[in-house]
DNA sequence: AGTAGTGTTCGGCC
DNA sequence: TGGCCGAACACTAC
């Protein structure tokens, strides 16, 4: 669930409750859900891992499903939802994820051009960014949401295999190219995760993460917990490439 | 059947 | 002050 491209499934799923009326409000969040009751949806948003429910300029219901959260539009599981919104012609369920309640407009709550599935998306401006931390690992830049917002373990493992990029290099070890395909792949894999998510064979297309035969050559898929996180990495010794030195 | 993980935050410690 | 680490959260596929 988590990664940017399974919320922006679940932002079209629930796209129709903007201009819904909320009739009845529940769950187990501690956050004071009551003062939605009765409010009309203005907008559903996201941006990376993060899901909004916007009601108004002022106030934003923000659900963060971490590794374990679920939800239900239409339906209900037998679990008692964490956060449960009723409204005029439907009602959406959010199960063990992070419910925050943000004032203030979103537009300046974020960098919305860090978001790798937005239309704003910006290349340079990542590119700048990473130009500024040459000595973190390509691994934690790419799971660093300020530059790459929505990648998550499973796009870090593709990308670096699809550009054929060692998880032990650093930002300055790439060349200039590798670098430039290290951000336009992270978006353009989220794509590419987002049509076979909704197609239900994105494993299937895993060619590093879980695997343990490379594709290419038929070499050992090493798995080792790498980067200041310790997140599994999956990668080939052969065809992904070690520029530092 | 037990384990590990598509993630993040928080508090404690050095 | 800050970086590092483990715990917590709470579900489910393998």
């Amino acid at each position: 669930m988590p990664e940017g491209p399974s919320i922006v499934i679940l932002k079209e799923a629930t796209a129709a409750f903007a201009g819904q009326k909320v009739l009845e409000v529940g769950g187990n969040t501690k956050v004071d859900f009551s003062r939605l009751q009765g409010k009309k949806i203005t907008a559903i948003r996201s941006f990376g891992k993060n899901f909004f429910i916007c009601f108004g300029k002022k106030l934003s219901v923000k659900i963060h499903f971490m590794l374990f959260g679920s939800y239900r539009i239409n339906e209900r599981k037998e679990t008692s939802a964490r956060l449960s919104l009723v409204c005029s012609r439907g009602e959406m369920n959010f199960y063990a994820c992070s419910v925050q309640l943000l004032e203030g407009n979103l537009d300046d709550l974020y960098d919305w051009s860090a978001d790798v599935m937005s239309d704003t998306w910006d290349a340079a401006s990542a590119r700048k960014k990473l130009k500024a931390m040459p000595d973190t690992l390509v691994v934690d830049a790419l799971l660093d949401q300020d530059v790459f917002a929505g990648v998550g373990n499973i796009i870090k493992n593709e990308v670096l295999y699809r550009i054929k990029v060692h998880p032990k290099n650093t930002i300055a070890d790439l060349p200039a190219k590798k670098l430039k395909e290290m951000i336009d792949q992270a978006r353009i894999y989220s794509f590419d995760f987002l049509e076979w998510k909704k197609q239900y064979v994105l494993k299937q297309h895993w060619l590093a993460h879980t695997k343990r035969v490379c594709s290419r050559d038929g070499d050992k898929i090493h798995k080792e917990y790498l980067g200041k996180t310790n997140r599994r990495t999956f990668y080939c010794d052969t065809c992904q490439q070690l520029y530092g030195e």
